[in-house]
DNA sequence: AATTAAATTTAGACTTGTCTAAAAATAGGT
DNA sequence: ACCTATTTTTAGACAAGTCTAAATTTAATT
């Protein structure tokens, strides 16, 4: 199988590859790995040599169908395991990350197959994100940022971009939070702030606010 | 924190000073790791530095105070975890091993102390070995080989030694299965086997097999 | 098309944990 | 007490994954 650190670069490719359709630069994958362009030059030479990326110096890489299943089934079980930590073991949905990081990686068809039973073949994670099925299947998300909804439109919080303690503070002050509905009733150009519905109340928010939370539409 | 080899040296270490109480040595603690001598030598120089261990060149190894808390802990998740493969995922307590022996390097406090209360703290794991509470407190094991257990005595099945298909198979032909409860009604000293009750059925059993069961007494 | 800036790759080094082969220390038998 | 066999340690090397610094390629600007 594969190593630790080759899994997170593969996760981290699949993740990129929606903002870099043409091929994921060295650049990003390195900000992303939180290391540097030099290693990840050198990791992309090792999954290129494995078959799990297609690449060409210089040109970036893009994920081969290995790479894409493998990165899938680490997705898998980080949601699964996200979604066990909250549900069953009563953690808040903004603490369960960086164990699932870990959990990730643990090898064992039968234990995720079986986790997967345990919890009722769940289809959406803490965050709001789909899980993979075993076969690789999972829904496309519908996740979007606040900012991008338009006016008169609805969608239910379903996580956060900042996950600062700040941030979070604020959100839970203003009475912000996942699962709730949020109606956006204006915006204004200027400055990009909106004003919201959420339970009867209505806020202002300002274009900070708005560009790091996630909310899911139908 | 440590490193998962550090841990695996520090719960190998645990296990081997019930039979090396004037220390352990170094091969033996390599015929444990499956690794060599060498590298056992090593590792325990790192092992002693970050003060694990006690250990004079050439006399083998103790483990510190904070050596054996260390491994006490990682003891506490390997067998928390196998509590949870069987009791909520449906493994067979022959299956969990080695899975635990991956989940027990987990690092997170809350998820371990979540875990314990989701599973209703329990006192000993799948195979019958007490599970250490948050202190690192637990029960000595009264585990022993069926073959020790004296004529007339009772003891409830907890485990194998030698955990080969080929043994399952046969304990399972003969409906030795794990938590039944076996009688010794004799023992013969020419050739060491013995006349066990189970279940109302009586059994003759060769000295290879009881040197291969674990039972609990009380 | 030439020059410069930015991105990417290469070269060489370091750490962790392992290995082999050789040297040193201990223990047992006489 | 000495010699030998065994155990343990040292020395030097290797693979994985990372780093810094330098070299190379691509992209952008004039």
């Amino acid at each position: 199988m594969f190593s630790l650190s080759e899994e997170n670069y593969l996760k981290a490719i699949f993740h990129l590859e929606r903002s870099y359709k043409s091929g994921v630069s060295t650049n990003a994958l390195a900000e992303e790995m939180e290391t540097k362009a030099s290693s990840v030059t050198d990791m992309i030479k090792k999954l290129s040599g494995k078959k799990l990326v297609n690449y060409r110096k210089y040109q970036g890489v893009k994920l081969s169908e290995l790479g894409r299943k493998t990165a899938i089934e680490v997705i898998r079980k980080h949601r699964l395991w996200e979604y066990f930590l909250v549900e069953k073991l009563d953690f808040q949905w903004d603490e369960v990350h960086d164990i699932a990081e870990q959990l990730e990686h643990i090898k064992s068809e039968k234990l995720i197959s079986q986790l997967d039973k345990f919890l009722g073949f769940p289809k959406r994670d803490p965050h709001g994100d789909p899980i993979p099925d075993a076969q690789g299947n999972f829904a496309v998300s519908n996740k979007i940022l606040l900012a991008e909804l338009e006016k008169s439109k609805t969608g239910i919080c379903v996580g956060v971009k900042d996950s600062s303690v700040d941030f979070l503070r604020f959100l839970d002050k203003n009475n912000i939070a996942l699962g709730k509905e949020i109606k956006v009733l204006e915006k204004e150009t200027f400055d990009g702030s909106m004003l919201i519905s959420i339970e009867n109340n209505e806020l202002r928010i300002s274009q900070v606010v708005s560009n790091n939370l996630y909310i899911k539409t139908y």
